[in-house]
RNA sequence: GCCCCGGUGGUGUAGGCCGGUCAAUCAUGCAGGCCUCUCGAGCCUGCGACGCGGGUUCAAAUCCCGCCCGGGGCACCA
C-alpha cells in the first residue's frame, strides 16, 4: 500500500487539510505500506516559498513522517514527456480557443476545432507552446474524453498551460506548466501510489483522472473520500486565511483566531488530541460539524495530567486582610494528583497582622460585604468593604465550605495573556511563573490552560481552553 | 440549469457491501450524584438517534423506488 499527502503550499495547513495527511499516513502504517509528501506546487503565481517548510514542520508535529517527497515544480521534463507522447498520439490536443467559446461548444458536446487537426500539426503548435509563441490563456493542452460524457466538466478537460510569473522555487526556467488532474494523475501513477485518500470534492476530478489512466493503459488508485468538514466560529478558507494575514487582520499564520494547525500548536493543544480528533471523525462521504468543544475534550483529556497548576488572578484587584497569623509563605503541589512533582512557593506580603493579596477582578465583583470566603490553601476572609482596596478579616486557617478564590500576594509577576479572539487579558500570577520555559502548557486554576509564549519583554502566554 | 455525493441521538462515530444476533456501539454534550481546598480532572447513574412515504421479505437502519433536506463540482486554482 502506498498513500500519499499532497498539498499546495501556497498557505498554511488548517485542521480540515490534515485530515487527508493523517488518514493516508495511519492507513500507510497500519499496513506497513509507503508514505509519500508531495509539494503541488505548479501554479508558479500562488506557491509561497516559507509553505513548505511550514508544511512539513506541522505535519512533523503531527507525528507524520514521510518515506518520500516529491515536488512538483522539479518535474516538469516528465510531464513534458507524456503531454508529447499524448498530443502525437492523438490522445491529447493543443486548443487555442478562447475559454468562452470552447465552452459553448463542450456544453452541446461539440468538438472544437483545434481537436481535429493532424498530430504533427499539433505538435508543432506544441512546441510553440513551449518556444514561447503562445501567450498566457492562448493555448492550452487538452485531454480528448468522449464528448458526451454526462458531466460536462469532464469533456476534454485542460492539462498543460502556459504561466509566465515565475516560480519560487524554479524561476523562470518553465512557461509550460501542467494542471491539477495531469500532474496528480502522472505521478500517483510514477510514484507507485495505490489508494488515494481525498475529499468529496475531488470526486469530478477522479473521473477526469480516470479517462487519463485509460488513455495510457493504467490502473487508477483507489480512491476513497471523506466529506466536507465545517468547524463553527473557525475560519476554514485557505484563501481568506492568506488575504487576512496579508492585509494584517490577523496576528499572523498562528493567530488564536484560525483553525491552523500552527495556531492549534501555539495555543497549546497537543499533536496526540488533533490526531485523534480527526482519525475519530472516520473515512466517510458524511459531512461532518465539528466543534471547539469537541477539540478541547479531547484535548483536555491528554493534558491535564501533564499541566502543572499555578494562581493567576486576571484584572487583579487589591485585598487588605487584618488579623492574619503570622505566615510568611504556602508551599503547594505543582499538580493535586501528583505529590512526586514537587512544589511551588506562594510568598506572603504582610505588615503586621495585616495581609496585601490580589484577587480576579471578576472574583471580586461577586463578593458582597459580609460574606465569607476562602484564599485556596490559605485561610478564609470575611469582606468587610468593599473598598477600594477591598477589605476584611481573617477567619481562621481551617478549611471551610465556602468559595476558593486563587489570589497573588507577595512577588507577582505580570502576565499578558493572548484569548482565542485575540483580545489580552492581563493579569498576576504567582512567582514561579516566572521559572517556566517557554512551551510549556500549564494550568491557571479556574482559569485555563495556556502555552507560555515567551518571557520577554513580559511573560506572554497563549489561552488554549478551560 | 447540468453532473455527482450524502442523510444514525445536540455533535462525531460503529453497523449498511453479505437483511434477522441492532429495543442500535463508543466518544463528546447535557442532567444528577460521589470524590476533590479549581467552575479542572477522575468515578457512577441518567437523557437522547436509524430524514419522510411506499415497496420487496416471515424479517429492513441495512435491499428497491419516490420525495424532502444537506453538501460538493461545472477554472487555462489545487
Amino acid at each position: 500500500m502506498v498513500t500519499r499527502f499532497a498539498p499546495n503550499p501556497n498557505g498554511p495547513l488548517h485542521i480540515g487539510h490534515v485530515r487527508a495527511a493523517l488518514l493516508s499516513h495511519e492507513y500507510a502504517r497500519m499496513y506497513g505500506g509507503k508514505f509519500i509528501l508531495r509539494f503541488e506546487d505548479t501554479n508558479p503565481a500562488n506557491a509561497v516559498l516559507e509553505m513548505y517548510d511550514l508544511i512539513r514542520r506541522d505535519l512533523r508535529w503531527l507525528g507524520i513522517e514521510w518515506d518520500e517527497e516529491h515536488m512538483q515544480s522539479d518535474r516538469l521534463e516528465i510531464y513534458y514527456r507524456y503531454a508529447e507522447g499524448l498530443i502525437s498520439s492523438g490522445k491529447a490536443y493543443v486548443c487555442t480557443c478562447d475559454a468562452p467559446s470552447f465552452r459553448r461548444l463542450r456544453d452541446r458536446g461539440e468538438p472544437c476545432p483545434c481537436r481535429e487537426l493532424p498530430a504533427d500539426e499539433q505538435i508543432g503548435r506544441w512546441r510553440g507552446m513551449l518556444g514561447g509563441e503562445f501567450g498566457e490563456e492562448k493555448a492550452v493542452v487538452r485531454i480528448k474524453t468522449d464528448l458526451r460524457h454526462p458531466n460536462p466538466a469532464v469533456r476534454d478537460w485542460p492539462a498543460l498551460r502556459v504561466v509566465t510569473s515565475p516560480h519560487p522555487r524554479v524561476g523562470e526556467r518553465y512557461r509550460v506548466w501542467p494542471l491539477y488532474n495531469f500532474s496528480v494523475a502522472i505521478d500517483d501513477h510514477e510514484m507507485g501510489v495505490t489508494h488515494v485518500i481525498r475529499g468529496k470534492e475531488h470526486l469530478v476530478n477522479e473521473m477526469r483522472q480516470r479517462t487519463l489512466f485509460e488513455h495510457l493503459g493504467w490502473t487508477p488508485p483507489e480512491a476513497l473520500q471523506y466529506g466536507r468538514l465545517t468547524m463553527a466560529g473557525a475560519m476554514l478558507s485557505k484563501t481568506q486565511t492568506i488575504r487576512g494575514v496579508r492585509e494584517g487582520k490577523f496576528l499572523g499564520y498562528d493567530d488564536p483566531r484560525l483553525a491552523t494547525i500552527a495556531a492549534l500548536r501555539r495555543r497549546g493543544f497537543s499533536p496526540e488530541a488533533v490526531r485523534q480528533v480527526i482519525l475519530d471523525l472516520g473515512l466517510t462521504p458524511v459531512d461532518a460539524a465539528l466543534s471547539w468543544e469537541t477539540l478541547y475534550a479531547y484535548n483536555r483529556r491528554l493534558i491535564d495530567a501533564k499541566a502543572n497548576r499555578y494562581f493567576f488572578v486576571a484584572s487583579p484587584v487589591e485585598l487588605l486582610v487584618r488579623g492574619v497569623p503570622s505566615i510568611e509563605e504556602v508551599r503547594l503541589r505543582l499538580h493535586p494528583s501528583y505529590p512526586e512533582r514537587g512544589e511551588r512557593v506562594l510568598p506572603l506580603l504582610r505588615e503586621g497582622d495585616v495581609l496585601t493579596a490580589y484577587l480576579a477582578g471578576e472574583d471580586a465583583s461577586h463578593l458582597e460585604v459580609g460574606t465569607i470566603f476562602r484564599l485556596k490553601d490559605l485561610m478564609n476572609v470575611e469582606l468587610r468593604s468593599k473598598g477600594p482596596p477591598l477589605e476584611g478579616d481573617f477567619r481562621g486557617l481551617e478549611l471551610m465550605d465556602v468559595p476558593k478564590l486563587q489570589w497573588v500576594s507577595a512577588g507577582g509577576v505580570e502576565v499578558e495573556v493572548l484569548m482565542p479572539d485575540a483580545s489580552l487579558v492581563r493579569g498576576l500570577a504567582e512567582p514561579a511563573v516566572a521559572g517556566l520555559g517557554i512551551g510549556e502548557v500549564v494550568q491557571f486554576e479556574r482559569f485555563g490552560f495556556v502555552r507560555v509564549d515567551s518571557l520577554r519583554p513580559r511573560i506572554a502566554v497563549v489561552y488554549g481552553h478551560r
